[in-house]
RNA sequence: GCCCCCAUAGCUCAGUGGCAGAGCGCGUUCUUGGUAAGAACGAGGUCAUGAGUUCAACUCUCAUUGGGGGCUCCA
């Protein structure tokens, strides 16, 4: 445990340091605020956050916005008497007496190991802290309490909800107003907002939460993106397969699923008077494939690739846009090798998940390696096996990663590769998994080299992770903006008036003959409306056709960037915009 | 699932215990234009659903459904 702060002074910090000890030192104010408000008030625990602090608190009753700004008020009072930040080591027993009423305080106390506890205090309020404060209340910098929230006493679902607040804060007024700027332009990025704007898909809210309807725009998008996704699987050595939605309740019960997955899955469907179920993965139909015939060592390694499309029962309150749902479809392979082709897979997976996320430009791929949990199946050698696998996978690509040890399935190690939304929220996407189950159960085996049977590696894996997360976190990560060969609509063509259609339709038609997608905007609009609304859409390109373009066969280009590229003749337009395609699609491989 | 908040036109949102509103979008007509909004007129609503309180409920209360922010979960 850290003793007092009050050795450091903050010309010492770098600047994180001080950050944290800023926030640090609000959440006690906070608490203070708290305190006063309810004296009866129950305060647990009060950490920094990446963008502020929070508090956790038990009261008598919720809190509402007007509290907030209550509270607000009376930490800028704390702030102003500037008072000073003191911390000292005291006794367990001392501690006890001094937080007699704070029932928190004393688990906090009765799980510290340690003889002595951290006591800080400033003017009457003292809270049991490890340390890391501002030398006095006034130096906290601008802070903003945000909002309240609900949150499980030690993250257990079981305890009590208590509430939170959470503050923003930063060194100075100037720093926390552009970070609300940044969170408001952020919000206008938001994939639910942008779907629903560009029309690329929908909720029906009425008829099943988190199932997601594409709309043609939408459906464009992934298309694109699935085709890039069937052509780079075919190059690198993965067979496409199709396997149905639903099977038999015995399936589920080889598998394990319905014993150790069954609330993540939808109910049984009477068929015949059989139990059938959606299917929540696809592993076992792909073994299914597999275990079709007699297997020898010559086949594998094996790679059977499929975009399958799964439901799962998720609980209502993590719905999220197209990020969390319901029914959703994975790029889903199951990789089936000898103990001796390990490395060479987990290398080629790894690669190709770095491959395909820099076709979209995703830069900081962060991973991470979790490791066998307590309960798990399988021999720890095989365990060690696979963990080394994938650590050395990763190490060998180059990549910073964490470890999180224990986090692992009970069936396998795994990487994990998040993408950040655009309120920078982490979400799962690309993801190689070590499955030391499934063979088990379904007795998968091969015949070597030497005549007899063996147990194959089995390793999941998926790119995207799921194609809707995958294409939301696209949505935001280009503000619907997309690259010219994903924009659903590539050209807008804008004739001045209506003498120029003839003309517009003919550009239109050698442009469509080349394969690119674009609208005629016939509307009885002046040319700087449609303009406008071809902005507004996202469209890369405007095509302005009127006298002077219809005379040369030519059309004049803006992009949506607002730049003006002059009159393109036709030809020489269809192979500009050809080649930009083509350069957007060979990214990969 | 849990805590808090929310639900009014296709969208974004005002509003009141006593006749339902705006902007955008949509339709029609006029306008035929040169790089981000031409004009006029018009159509759109069981104010999420169900119960309750009231002479009277879109408005207050409760429940349900759905949405949002968190928490937990995501073998």
């Amino acid at each position: 445990m850290a003793d007092s702060n009050t050795s450091l002074h903050f010309g010492e910090l770098n600047s994180d340091e001080q950050l944290f000890r800023m926030r640090h030192s609000a959440a006690h104010i906070l608490a203070e605020a708290v305190l006063e408000m309810f004296p009866d008030a129950k305060y647990a625990i009060g950490p920094p956050v990446d963008d502020g602090f929070y508090y956790d608190f038990e009261l008598p009753r919720s809190l509402t916005p007007e509290d907030l700004d209550a509270l607000q008020t009376r930490m800028t009072q704390s702030v102003s008497a500037n008072l000073s930040i003191s911390g000292e080591q005291i006794s367990k027993e001392s501690a006890r007496e001094i937080f007699i009423n704070q029932p928190y305080k004393l688990e906090l106390i009765d799980d510290i190991e340690d003889d002595t506890v951290g006591h800080f205090r400033h003017g009457e309020f003292q809270d049991l802290c490890r340390g890391g404060h501002t030398e006095t209340t006034g130096q906290v910098g601008a802070f903003k309490l945000d909002r309240i929230a609900g949150a499980y006493w030690r993250g257990n679902e079981n305890n009590t909800m208590l509430q939170r607040i959470y503050g923003l804060l930063f060194t100075t007024q100037d720093e926390l107003d552009e970070y609300q700027e940044l969170r408001e332009q952020a919000r206008q990025n938001d994939h639910r907002r942008l779907g629903r704007e560009l029309d690329l898909f929908s909720t029906q809210e009425d008829y099943g939460p988190g199932l997601i309807y594409w709309h043609p725009k939408g459906a464009r998008l992934r298309i694109e993106i699935e085709d890039a996704w069937k052509k780079a699987h075919t190059e690198g050595g993965y067979d496409l397969v199709f396997t149905p939605h639903i099977g038999r309740s015995t399936l589920w019960e080889t598998s394990g699923h319905l014993d150790f997955f069954a609330e993540g899955m939808f109910s049984a469907m009477d068929v015949d008077g059989d139990d059938y179920y959606l299917k929540p993965m696809n592993c076992p139909f792909h073994i299914q494939i597999y275990k079709n015939t007699l297997r020898s060592y010559r086949e594998l390694p094996m790679r059977l690739a499929e975009l399958g499309t799964v439901y799962r029962y998720e609980r209502s309150g993590v719905l999220h846009g197209m990020l969390r749902v319901r029914g959703f479809t994975q790029d889903d392979a199951h990789i089936i090798c000898t103990p001796e082709q390990l490395d060479d897979e987990v290398d080629g997976v790894v690669n190709f998940v770095l491959e395909l996320l820099g076709l979209f430009n995703f830069q900081n791929v962060s991973a991470t390696l979790s490791t066998r949990p307590e309960k798990a199946v399988g021999d720890s050698a095989q365990w060690d096996r696979a963990e080394a696998a994938l650590k050395d996978a990763i190490e060998r690509a180059g990549l910073t990663y964490e470890v999180e040890a224990g986090g692992g399935a009970f069936y396998g190690p795994k990487i994990d590769f998040h993408l950040t939304d655009t309120l920078g929220r982490k979400w799962q996407c690309s993801t190689v998994q070590f499955d030391f189950n499934l063979p088990e159960r379904f007795d998968m085996s091969y015949v070597g080299e030497d005549g007899e049977s063996h147990r194959p590696f089995m390793v999941h894996r998926a790119l995207f992770g799921s194609i809707e997360r995958f294409i939301g976190i696209l949505i935001e990560h280009y503000g619907g903006a997309f690259p010219l060969w994903l924009a659903p609509v590539q050209a807008s063509i804008i004739p001045i008036a209506d003498r120029h259609l003839e003309h517009a339709e003919a550009v239109a038609n050698k442009l469509k003959q080349a394969g690119i997608r674009l609208t005629i905007d016939t509307a009885k609009e002046r040319m700087g409306n449609k303009i406008r609304r071809a902005q507004l859409q996202k469209v890369p390109y405007m095509l302005i056709i009127g006298d002077r373009e219809a005379e040369a066969d030519a059309a004049s280009v803006r992009t949506r960037s607002g730049e003006d590229l002059g009159e393109i003749v036709t030809d020489n337009l269809v192979e500009k915009l050809i080649t930009e395609i083509r350069s957007g699609q060979q990214n990969i491989v």
